[in-house]
DNA sequence: AATTTGTTTTACCAATTGGTAAAAACCCTA
DNA sequence: TAGGGTTTTTACCAATTGGTAAAACAAATT
């Protein structure tokens, strides 16, 4: 097979470009992005950067494919602890708070695309996250079918697992003002963990089950 | 004291813009929407429009002023019950669900700017927003301390709380592909709300409350 | 009716927008 | 070192951007 040969000057640039991009993107949303802000952040002509993405959507779409790809990574923590629902949910909050805290740009970028209404990623939401969620919820179901868990509705939990996992990427300068911080550390990130694990424990697993209520200080 | 004398007219113009406005930094961010687009939606021309508010700028301020009011309208629930958290509680999910019912674009013009590190308005968020926040914050030690609930980290437990109930209206479209339908509807609130409300109540109130572990179908 | 005040329209503007075409420079291999 | 492909630069372009100045129009006050 014969390599596709990439300088690795191209290689870079066009690494460069996504990277730059999504740090925009994350920052102002589409709308509010040119192609000169990008060309500029990387040191290169807007014909430059027009001939590795043919247009602005199309850079847009290919930092989006990247930063769908990261959150999925961090999605499949239920399927990977099939019969130990405490064991899988620590581990898929813990998963969340890390994509947060070292993807926080991933995270800005998808609500920003997510609050706009997905008009332009929809489809692949629909064809990538959606199945990867319903298998999620499916997960859930089986637990409580076989009486790992209470019965809650799995859906709505997993809004809430998302909703305030994400809410330290997207709302950190807020968050960082209530706690009086310039920026949210490890510290904060292991209080949150500490509470969202508590809560959903509370509630996800049943009454007589070993860890039940001992995560309070 | 003489009445400021403003024509109908004018006043409803002036309305109409700012709810387009808000419609349009809602679903593109600021950097998304041009003057040219609002003064469209409203059918008045741009320079028109530039005659009610000097600038972009100063429209968008405008805008998330009025954003920011009802906001913090809906953020007052705790203080109404000082001696009944759980009430308290139910309250202030319930109010913060509502607000994303009924004023989803405001939730979205607040959250883009946020999001985008509250460029413009992170001085009065300081000033308006904290010391809102703080009160709550201090409402709940004062409950822990006199036994009324169990010591949880009351800045995170908020930040859970704006993150699960706001997420109903910045996520909708995402939510709704979960939930399989067009969109929210009231049963959807009432089971976000059901969920909420339980795990909140489970991880705050003393295992011998009254009301403990009761809300399951 | 005349005048003042408030509102809208017309006519501009320079800068920026996303994008095209083609020339120039670069790099590797024969 | 010549040629061929790859990458970058130069030169454009029409449309849109936020904004200004002033004229035209409408409404209320005298």
């Amino acid at each position: 097979m014969k390599p596709v040969k990439v300088s690795i000057a191209r290689e870079k640039l066009e690494q460069d470009i996504l990277a730059a991009a999504k740090r925009l993107f994350a920052q102002r949303g589409f709308g509010g992005v040119s192609l000169d802000h990008v060309a500029k952040a990387v040191g290169a002509s807007k014909q430059n950067l027009l001939y590795y993405f043919p247009s602005k959507e199309a850079l847009y779409r290919r930092v989006l494919h990247g930063v769908l790809d990261v959150w999925l990574s961090y999605m499949d923590a239920l399927s990977q602890r099939p019969d130990d629902p405490e064991q899988a949910l620590r581990d898929y909050i813990a998963g969340k708070l890390r994509f947060s805290r070292e993807h926080p740009d991933d995270s800005r970028v998808y609500a920003n695309e997510v609050i706009s209404g997905a008009p332009i990623f929809a489809a692949e939401i629909a064809e990538r996250v959606i199945p990867s969620v319903q298998a999620d919820v499916a997960i859930f179901n089986r637990w409580a079918e076989r009486g790992l868990c209470r019965q809650v509705d799995g859906r709505h939990l997993m809004v809430l697992l998302w909703a305030s996992t994400q809410v330290y990427a997207d709302w950190s300068s807020q968050i960082s003002l209530v706690l009086g911080k310039k920026e949210l550390d490890e510290a904060d990130f292991a209080a949150a963990e500490a509470l969202i694990v508590d809560m959903v424990l509370r509630t996800v697993l049943l009454p007589g089950s070993p860890n039940h209520g001992d995560s309070t200080p």
